[in-house]
This record gives structure tokens, sequence and C-alpha cells, in this order.
DNA sequence: CTGTTAGCGCTTTCAC
DNA sequence: GTGAAAGCGCTAACAG
């Protein structure tokens, strides 16, 4: 391992000016500094980021931990790269299969040192459980649980969402649409709002809510969101319409009405939530709320970057609007 | 910042003792081990890694890096990611945008210092830029491209997962099949190879190999897959088979297909390649090739681990099977 | 414009 | 079973 020193040697100046050439924290004069730039060719020296990160207590990096490194993870973590570097500094994505164990670790535990902030979308851990994080460093919060105050926190409108993505196959025609994917109850998880929002279509437009149209899925996994859907199907209840509360859950929806002979948007229309990209390039591509991930990434990199310049600022709650595109499987 | 000296000065005992205690690496007397543990609950001690890093030469952290966080990458992320974290080690995911000079900054930059090892995805780097890549950790590459020959390499069976996919479209009885989003010509690239296996297919079958089939797509995204395909139904070029060269690029094809009302597998029948998750559930179904993310993910983290262990041991090259997952598209 | 000194927080090495 | 000293490679702070 060749290290400053060793270009110091080299070069016949002290290591502060091999580090001053090259961090360029302080004028070097030209003829030393062409000395240095050529003992760092010569000997092919790399700096140590851990030995500057030590001493210099920054590090160039952040970190965006998510549960899972797909779907609406990975188009986010894609619009929080870009963010992150036109900042100046790497972004590396971190999963926590969304165990409160696992997201405790990465953000209380020693982790966070390695980082000059972390942006985290938390759906494991509650309130209290987040409200026990204590880190050296700042933390940005993404998602749609309700975290503590003192949090800086970005979230998505996701009852206007719901809202408006129900409101429009209500409008196209459909008059007994299922919340697949939604929450019944009390909460605040992410698909106990978009329930809200499908209930508020319904009674914006003056419909009755019926409760065995709330369909929930375990794990927002294509494989239960297929079964359940079949499940409703074969039971007889009869809908004309499919808010799902995720895209992939959306997705499953085609596939599965497809399977069940059901045509789309002939016999029933759907709607999704993410609008993930892959939704408008299958057939009939799917209808779908535009969670604006670029605003997201957008927010979230500011606040963080505030944070990092004060760590003293007040707390900010940011919610990002979202949008109805309208597909195939509703037109 | 608490520091290890502040546990312990509060356990009465020196810095040593808690590193011994934490590590586990030295027996330490039970009572004293008590004190020391109190102390760091007490205190809320978290290790310093960078600290840890520094004067120890490890972090616990391997980093993929890939060229986007998308699809294909994300679903082999996860495999790797669990392969990991099965030998007690945390990933973190990077990402290149697959230019060339990312790649570079990734590998052979100060960053791979951060880590015990990198498992890179290459795509932007050529044979001659790879061989010019010397870092102090061990680097297993991934993918499709020739690669010097001291790296470990794990790679796909891409020829034979073409001509599988190609092999299996003509036995259901196409005969005009699209090669899109394959390269033509000579090269090294995962899309040469691609075609090649879909050449072979032909050649198995006794049936001529016409170069107007071979339809290549600039980067692989949506956009230009459909574009591409729209074009090429256009022009009016019949056709009764689509093998893509991606998964991305066939299921763009159902969409592209059915905009056009051509049906699938009827009037077209479409195969792919990366079996993506999706795939499965979106309507009909798409056929396509298993790349095997478990058995990749395996090889590569046994070949890091085995480099770590043995810095001179002989690179090894490996070829992973695949297989062919047949769906509605081809049905 | 350049150098010296000190020390980031931890673990290796050696000593008892 | 426990401790003292040294130093990983770098940069902040001060000095000249």
């Amino acid at each position: 391992m060749v290290t400053m020193s060793d270009v110091a040697r080299a070069a016949g100046v002290s290591t502060m000016t091999v580090s001053n050439v090259l961090n360029e924290r302080r004028p070097v004069g030209a003829p030393t500094r062409e000395r240095v730039l050529a003992a760092v060719e010569s000997l092919g020296y790399q700096v140590n980021l851990t030995a500057r990160n030590l001493r210099a207590g920054r590090t160039g990096t952040v970190a965006l931990i998510v549960p899972s490194f797909f779907d609406y993870y990975s188009e986010l973590a894609d619009a929080v790269a870009r963010e992150v570097e036109a900042r100046g500094r790497h972004l590396v994505l971190e999963r926590t299969t969304a165990s409160a164990e696992q997201e405790m670790a990465s953000v209380s535990g020693a982790r966070l040192q390695l980082y000059d902030g972390v942006i985290m979308s938390s759906v494991g851990l509650d309130r209290d459980e987040l409200d026990r994080v204590r880190g050296p460093k700042p933390i940005v919060l993404l998602g749609e649980r309700d975290v503590p105050e003192r949090f800086d926190h970005v979230r998505l409108a996701n009852e206007a969402g719901a809202q408006a993505a129900t409101g429009h196959l209500i409008e196209r025609g459909s008059r007994r649409v299922l919340a697949l994917g939604a929450t019944p109850g009390d909460g605040h998880a992410m698909t106990t709002d978009r329930r809200v929002g499908w209930e508020q279509a319904h009674r914006e437009a003056g419909l009755d809510i019926d409760p065995r149209f709330v369909v929930p899925i375990g794990d927002y996994s294509f494989e239960n969101a297929r079964a359940a859907l079949l499940r409703v199907i074969d039971s007889g209840l009869a809908f004309d319409g499919v808010f799902a509360a995720t895209d992939v859950i959306g997705l499953t929806a085609l596939g599965a009405l497809h399977e069940r002979g059901l045509s789309v948007p002939g016999d029933v229309r759907v709607a999704g939530f993410d609008n993930l990209k892959v939704g408008g390039f299958i057939p009939p591509g799917l209808t779908s709320i535009d969670p604006g991930h670029e605003a997201v990434a957008r927010e979230a990199v500011r606040l963080l970057h505030r944070r990092m310049d004060d760590p003293d600022a007040p707390a900010e709650h940011v919610s990002v609007p979202v949008q109805l595109v309208v597909r195939g499987s509703t037109r």
C-alpha cells in the first residue's frame, strides 16, 4: 500500500503539501504541485478514504436505506442517486427486508458513522421505536408511517392519490371498486391512507362503502396479490373496478383477470399506485398514480443537506403531490 | 460522541478489555465482562467502524456495483444480499449508470478501500480498461464481457439460453423469429452472445438466418424497445415470433404488439431473457430464460470469499446454467 | 506558500 | 486475564 508519506518523500515535500495538492484546500506553488502530481502518478497513489474519514469526519457518501431493492424502491433510489450526485456525493443503497431489527441496526447502529447522512424509507419501525433512534449523523425519513416530530420527513399525498385513482374509475363508469391491498381499520400505514382515499372517492360520488370490497394483502407480493384477487373472483363477489394499493398489485390484477377470462378495461377497469415504468409498456397499460420520485428525492436530499449544514434547524415535514396517469386499463 | 475510552473509564478497565469484550477475541473474566457491557449500555456506546476499519483493515461490508438499480440488477442484488448476509457481512449497492468513467472510479478508485471486497457487474469497461484495474481488495466480475484472465468471473450461459428460447419458439411453430435487442456482428457483448444463440437455434432447426430479423436496440430501455418494434411492424416485415434479448424488451414487445392489434401467442409468440418476476404475473405471462440469480450470487460470493482468504488463488471463471420457463406468451 | 505537531478511535503487539 | 504503548493514514490547527 502506497501512502501519502511515500508520495511526500518521492516529491521531496511534506505530507501536508501532498494533502493540499490533492484536496485543493490551500494554494500550492505550481512547480511543487507538478512534482507532487508526478509522484502520485508514478507511484499509483490512491487516498485512503477510511483514514480521511476518521480524521475529517466526513465520507462524501449518503446512504439510502430501503425495505427492498425492487419496484417502487429501485425507481426511487435512481432518483435519489441523481440528486445526491448532483450535490457532489455518492449514494449507496442498503436494504432491510422491512424488518424492524434491520432498520434499527441500519440507522442506530454503528453503520451510520460511515455516511455523511442517511435517508431511510421506514416500514418496519413504529413511532416509538423511531423515537429511540439517536444518531450522530442526519437522518431523513421517507414513507407513510407516523414519525416523531423531530425527524425531517417526506411523504406522499397518499389519500389524495388514492382518491384520484378511485374517482377516475368511478367516473369511467365503475360502481363496484375493489380496494385491493388496502387495509381496513385505523392506523397510519400507507395502505390505510390509501383505503381512506378510496372511501373519500366513494363519498364524493355518493356511493355506498361496502367493507367487503376492501381486500387486504399480507405482504404486497405478486404471489399474495394474485391469490387474493383469484379468491375474490372465485367467491362470486361482483366487481367492475380495481383500485390496487400498489402497481405490483395492479399489474398482478391484470394477469389474474386475464387468467379468469375477464377483459380490461371492458369487464373491469384497473388503476394502481406508483407509476412503475413497466406499467406503461405492458398490455393494456396500467393507469396509475405517479408518486413524483423526482420531487421526493429532491426534497429528501434538500432536507438532508439542510440538516448537515444546521443540525439544530427545526424539523420539516413535507408532503409531495401525486398525479393521475391514465392508460389502457381504464380507457 | 462516546468512545471506547469513555466506556473503559466508566467500567474501570482499559480500552483493550472493552475491545476484547465487544469483539470476543480474547477471553475476559465474567465480572469484568458484565461491568463493561453495563457501561456500554448505559452510555449508549457504538463502535466507530471507520476507526476499526482503519486499524484492522476490514469493514464487514461488501459492495455490489451495478449499472442501474432496475430490473435484472435489482433481482440479482437481492440474491447477492442474501448470500453476503448469510456469510455475516453487509451488502451495499452502488450504481454506475453503465459509464466507463464511473465503473473505473468505483473499482480502481479509493472507494474500494471502504469494502472488504467488491462484486462488479461491468458493462462499460472493455477488456483493456479492466486490465488496468489493480486494487488492494478482491474484485469479482459479473457479466458477459470478455475479462482479463486474472479476474474471478461469473457469467451466464447466454448462448445456450438464447438458443433454448429461440428453439422453443420454433418448436411451437414460429418460423420468422425476430432477435429483438440482439446485436449483429462480432463482439463479446451480452447481446452478441444472445444473437449467436438465436442463430444456433435456427441452424439446428434447419432454418435460414435472415439478417433483417436482427433488430438492435440502443440502450435496452423500454422506450427504445417499443419504438424499434413498432418500426418493424410498420415496415411490413412479417414475423411470427420474437426472441427478446431481455425481459424488459420482451415485456415491451407484449405491449407494442397489443397496441398494433396482434395477439400473443396467437399471431406472434414472444420469449424473453432474465425471468423478471413481473413477467410471471402480467397477461399473458412472458416465457423467459431464468438466469439463476441464486446460483450467480452463490458463485460470486464464494469466489469473493475464496479470494479474501487467499489473494493468490488462481482466478476462476464460472458459467452458470440457465433454464427455460414457459408461460402464456408461447402457450 | 510550506512544514510541524498532534490526534481522530480503534486494534495489534508485547508485557505482565 | 488484563494493560500499556504504538500506530493504521490522514488532516486540523498552528507556526513560520
